[in-house]
RNA sequence: GGCGCGUUGGAGAAGUGGCUUAACUCACCAGCCUUUCACGCUGGCAUCCAUGGGUUCGAAUCCCAUACGCGUCACCA
């Protein structure tokens, strides 16, 4: 048996996508699974729209998630290279093959008579398709044309009424006719190969065995199987997985906020959740259990477990999920996290950084969301809502405020575990207990009656800010 | 409009003719824990699988229509 090989073949035409990071996902882990090779190569055709910094953000974002190639771009193979333009003389010679085999041919129209003629289709309720007007040029016909400064495509000739069966993985065998599709350029005026022919000598010439890719690839395929035909290659197994979809059931885009996995990372989600919340979308494990490290994945993935319908991308299970990577950490971990998301300040103190992480740990989904805490320490004291004001109104309230505002002056190092004992002490003191005494503290403090731990949070303050609010309030 | 794919709860989904009185996870609700919130724990949450027909002793599971959603129809990938 032949080696598994998979690729992920991304153009760099923009930052990586939530929706190209799956793809990648599960190339990876069909991969992986069955001791295959995953190989990263670029479809830089589009000279418009590529970009280095496009490349390189993909990369990094790939690598940032931990999927990694053993073959392709920057690591090198075989079958190098792994950029299609570097590739333009293969393109090039099997084009002129299909050419001199009659399989394909040159076709001066302009893109404005193209338009033109689909236009009119159009109206009269047609499927636009290439009119085939440049099918049987003459020799001296193409001369004509070429001396008019005319520079030729080559589109490929469709076979008329040929059914074609496309064996997916995921969706069983999908079937085309192919009168539905017209002669498509395969090769651009500039000399410079189309996807869909580029793919297809790609695929076939680094041996590739699975392709697995965005549902929107589908209708893209039976173009691709004559291209195999035509060349005579065999053809690769398909899996189509489904797309990804944003809250209003539209293929996932800006609009719906974050597509790119740099937004991810930049707001502080931990790549092994992400990967682990990709991965829920569209396949399923077979354990009842959810949460999965790459290497679990990797073990219980199976092309077979793939859904065939689309599936809506939740943020809410996101976050859920990546709270429970974050949890996990160590403290020092998640000060590291939070601490882009802080005040410069904070970098200057470490032992203070790490109790804001210990504090504010079971209250966080991402690191980003460290932002809204530290206004509850670092803020003005909020207006009194209902809630505080009852509290307040307390007769044992002044009370508790003042004797904690002493043991405060007295305390020598104002921690969490000095203002813990100190509280203890209180409660003997006075004879009050529970909430009667920790509720009037925090609202004095917090202007909130409900938060992380007021020992914490008291320390985090400091003890000149704790000391004016507590006063503030008895006085 | 043509072609293609899809449709199980608010979201991800299991389920492939009887074991399903439809797993599990998120969200939601309730209780417990806790000074409070959060974390955590426990329990609840689809008499029903888009709709209508059919096949069958028996269907979410097979077949046919309809509806709805999405994708795609480029010298973009």
């Amino acid at each position: 048996m032949s080696k598994l090989r998979v690729r992920f073949a991304p153009s760099p035409t923009g930052p990586l996508h939530i929706g190209g990071a799956r793809s990648a996902l599960f190339n990876y882990l069909l991969a992986k699974k069955n001791n295959g090779d995953f190989i990263v190569r670029i479809e830089d055709t589009d000279r418009d729209r590529s970009t280095p910094e496009s490349e390189e953000n993909i990369k990094d974002s790939l690598r940032w998630l931990g999927i990694t190639w053993n073959e392709g771009i920057d690591v090198g193979g075989s079958y190098a290279p792994y950029r299609q333009m570097e590739r333009l003389e293969t393109y090039r010679n099997l084009a002129q093959k299909l050419i001199d085999e009659g399989k394909a041919y040159y076709c001066y129209c302009s893109e404005e008579e193209i338009e033109r003629e689909r236009a009119a289709q159009q109206e009269k309720g047609e499927t636009p398709h290439y009119s085939g007007k440049c099918r049987n040029l003459t020799e001296e016909e193409r001369k004509a044309l070429e001396s008019q400064g005319r520079k030729p495509v080559v589109r490929f000739r469709v076979p008329a009424g040929e059914q074609i069966h496309i064996p997916d993985l995921v969706r069983g065998d999908v079937t085309f006719d192919s009168d539905g599709v017209g002669d498509f350029v395969i090769m651009k005026s500039d000399g410079i190969p189309t996807y869909n022919f580029a793919v297809v000598v790609d695929d076939y010439t680094m041996e590739i065995s699975h392709v697995i890719r965005g549902e929107e690839h589908l209708s893209n395929t039976p173009r691709q199987v004559l291209l195999y035909e035509a060349l005579g290659y065999p053809t690769p197994k398909f899996a189509h997985i489904s797309l990804i979809l944003g809250k209003d059931r539209s293929k996932m885009s800006k609009r719906h906020g974050s597509v790119s996995v740099v937004n991810y990372k930049e707001q502080g989600f931990l790549p092994e959740a992400l990967v682990n919340f990709l991965a829920l979308l569209g396949w399923s494990p077979e354990k009842e259990e959810e949460i999965f490290t790459l290497e679990q994945l990797v073990e219980e993935f199976s092309l077979d477990r793939v859904s065939k319908s689309p599936a809506v991308f939740d943020m809410e299970k996101l976050r859920w999920l990546n709270g429970q990577y974050l949890r996990k950490l160590p403290i020092e971990d998640i000060a590291a996290g939070i601490l882009p998301h802080l005040s410069p300040e904070w970098q200057n103190d470490p032992a203070r950084l790490n109790l804001l992480a210990e504090t504010m740990a079971n209250h966080l989904s991402c690191f980003a969301d460290i932002k809204e805490l530290t206004p509850l320490i670092e803020g003005e004291m909020p207006e009194a809502n209902e809630q505080v004001q009852e509290v307040m109104a307390g007769e044992q309230v002044p009370v508790v405020l003042q004797v904690m505002a002493d043991k405060i002056k007295e305390m020598a190092e104002f921690t969490p575990e000095n203002i813990r004992a100190a509280i203890k002490a209180l409660c003997k003191e006075t004879g009050y207990k529970g909430a009667a005494v920790y509720m009037p503290i925090r609202a004095a403090v917090t202007g909130e009656c409900h938060g992380p731990d007021i020992d914490k949070i008291m320390a985090l303050m400091g003890k000149e800010k704790v000391l004016a609010r507590l006063e503030a309030a008895y006085k």
